[in-house]
DNA sequence: ATGCCTCAGCTCCTGAGA
């Protein structure tokens, strides 16, 4: 089983590159069509777009179960699976939230929690504050969960870097968005409820990112953050053979800001 | 420096992203 998310910036504009990396095998550089081969369950974050508007057919059309929670402009989330989808859940119950963020399901007795985590903005605004209430509110709500059902991926845009290893340049850029102690704690507190973060169980090449702003040359020069992340439960760990992120996509022609992450399963 | 890109939308500017 191949898990992945990605954060599209607009589905309604990354359509035909989503098809396109679904056909192909994430794993292999040459990237051949090999049909099958490509990733199992796909977690996609904003979406941007309202449900009725979800490109439903195409993506059935391509073999997907689908499940997707959006709102007009901003937010919208989405997981694709080869297999069906079980108790699908939308954002975080009993947290009243108009942003469409979380949507959770079951996938051949895993659950998988896609989630598109607040920006927070900057650590001084009101975005911030929010940021932190949706942390708490997600921490509690996973807690439960992963005592019912404990085989879980929790994946998607965390906005958040681990330390300073995610970061391009970690002395400018500490304690700015993404990089505070407050954001740091929350995703600890995440990991310390049974997780393990897929990415480093692996040898990894140094300054490895996820996301490059569009502007100033940034996916060229590497400067870049890794704030997508993939969280895998203790009991599903041993079955952890294999973590890399795509960035093949970034070199796309109108590519999305992020590029794929993906997790192999035995 | 709050712009440099990119996207959506009450669209030829603005808000937001990260």
């Amino acid at each position: 089983m191949k898990l992945a998310t990605w954060n599209v910036n607009s589905l309604g504009v990354r359509l035909p590159q989503v098809l396109d990396w679904l056909s192909k095998d994430p794993l292999s550089q040459e990237q051949e069509v090999t049909p099958g081969s490509g990733v199992d369950v796909l977690a996609i974050q904003e979406t941007k777009t309202t449900d009725d508007k979800f490109p439903a057919k195409e993506l059935s059309d391509a073999g997907f179960h689908i499940a997707f929670h959006g709102q007009k402009t901003y937010n919208g989330v989405a997981i694709l699976s080869k297999y069906p989808l079980e108790n699908v859940v939308k954002n975080i119950p009993g947290f009243d939230d108009e942003m469409a963020r979380v949507i959770s399901a079951t996938v051949n007795g895993v659950r998988v929690i896609g989630a598109y985590f607040p920006n927070g903005q900057a650590p001084d605004s009101e975005k911030f504050v929010y940021k932190m209430r949706w942390l708490t509110a997600l921490h509690d709500w996973i807690k439960v969960e992963l005592e019912k059902t404990p085989k879980m991926v929790l994946m998607g845009d965390f906005n958040i870097t681990f330390d300073a290893r995610d970061v391009w340049d970690p002395v400018s850029l500490e304690g700015t968005i993404h990089c505070t102690v407050e954001e740091r704690a929350h995703l600890k507190a995440l990991i310390d409820l049974g997780f393990t973060d897929a990415f480093r169980e692996f040898d990894q090449a140094e300054k490895n990112y996820s996301w490059w702003d569009y502007r100033e040359f940034a996916f060229k020069r590497n400067r870049g953050l890794r704030i997508d992340h993939i969280l895998v439960s203790n009991q599903l760990r041993p079955n952890l053979t294999q973590c890399v992120i795509d960035k093949r996509p970034r070199k796309n022609e109108r590519p999305s800001d992020h590029t794929p992450v993906i997790a192999c399963f035995k």
